[in-house]
DNA sequence: AACAGTCTCAACCGCCTCGAG
DNA sequence: TCTCGAGGCGGTTGAGACTGT
């Protein structure tokens, strides 16, 4: 079937938005809804294509994003979203609310994508790069920390795996971290006959368990009103009062993607055996984590949207197949 | 201060899906 | 069942901002 491109005409902008256009396209979808994009450029006078309004409301002038920057928690179900489902930003974008598909994607190939590449996993191709990392690219300021940690990390997990029980279909294992840092890893990923996982997503999988850890130690501290601790406080809780109910109520549209039935009920015990955990004065595995090393402090919570702590443990406990 | 290299992200492109007729 | 168009989706691009020299 050929079909002609969506947008044709004569006179038709392209390029940036002009705040005039915005105004004119905010006041009407306003007035008069979503929908019918192809005929919105005609009655709101723009002379743009209905595509191009829709990608200007959806990703820029809807009012119910949110713009600052990601959270730790943000990253990390980015981070776990995309290492089950792949590159289905639109999937991901449901359990991050207030957040685009376009800006999750955006984050994910500018940050996410690069610190995984940095420590040897191929995430976009789900190839097993070689030992060596990307070629030599300078970097900039403030990444040399990072970089040492994830070194460090990475070195962890090629020189002494810890192999995860029952495992024979599911090669999976997961760097050997103190005790106190992941005390029930090997709880966490249980094996689950039939499933197979490219040994790329299973070592993303093997980053971001122990991590997963770390969230359950931080929010168990916090539960424990000690999250004040400077050694805590990078982790910002955005979004999760407004997040945490959008994420429920999107539980059951978690478990239509049957490769996330890979950690089925596991994580679940694992994130509460964290809870109940009463030992937090070391949160050293916090401290290491690589995918936090280099979030800004400046995105930490700028919408103050700090209020129910739990919705994070709520939305993991929950979906116990993420 | 000027320039070059790098990074970020809004916008675009082209293909796909789905529903109406 | 087939065709067609609207809307959705993921990948790519390029302008502007940022950073280092």
């Amino acid at each position: 079937m050929s079909k002609k491109p969506s947008c044709i005409g004569e006179g038709l902008k392209k390029g940036a938005w002009t705040s005039e256009e915005d105004q004119k396209l905010l006041s009407y979808i306003l007035e008069h809804g979503e929908g019918g994009w192809r005929h919105i450029p005609e009655k709101a006078g723009l002379q743009r294509c209905g595509k191009s309004c829709r990608l200007r409301w959806t990703n820029y002038l809807n009012p119910e994003i949110r713009r600052a920057g990601f959270s730790y928690e943000e990253e990390q179900i980015i981070i776990i979203l995309q290492a089950s489902r792949g590159n289905k930003w639109s999937d991901i974008a449901e359990h991050l609310p207030q957040r685009t598909e376009t800006e999750i994607k955006n984050h994910w190939n500018t940050h996410l994508k690069k610190r995984l590449i940095d420590k040897g996993v191929d995430a976009v191709n789900d190839q097993p790069q070689a030992s060596s990392p990307s070629p030599a690219k300078p970097k900039k300021n403030g990444s040399q920390e990072e970089s040492n940690l994830d070194e460090q990390t990475l070195q962890s997990s090629s020189t002494s795996p810890v192999s995860l029980p029952c495992s024979s279909s599911f090669n999976i294992t997961i760097p050997e971290i103190s005790s106190d840092e992941t005390p029930t890893e090997s709880d966490f990923l249980s094996c689950k006959k039939g499933l197979e996982r490219s040994s790329s997503t299973s070592r993303l999988l093997n980053i971001v368990a122990p991590r997963a850890a770390s969230i359950g130690k931080i929010l168990s501290t916090s539960i424990d009103g000690t999250l004040g601790s400077p050694i805590a406080s990078p982790c910002p809780t955005s979004s999760l009062s407004q997040s945490s109910e959008h994420m429920i109520s999107n539980k059951e549209d978690l478990g239509k993607s049957s490769d996330l039935s890979i950690i089925d009920n596991d994580f679940s015990q694992f994130l509460e055996q964290f809870l109940n955990d009463d030992e937090t004065e070391n949160l050293g595995g916090y401290n290491q984590d690589l995918l936090m090393s280099d979030v800004p402090s400046t995105i930490v919570d700028e919408d103050d949207l700090i209020g129910d702590i739990t919705g994070w443990s709520s939305y993991l406990l929950d979906h116990p197949d993420i």
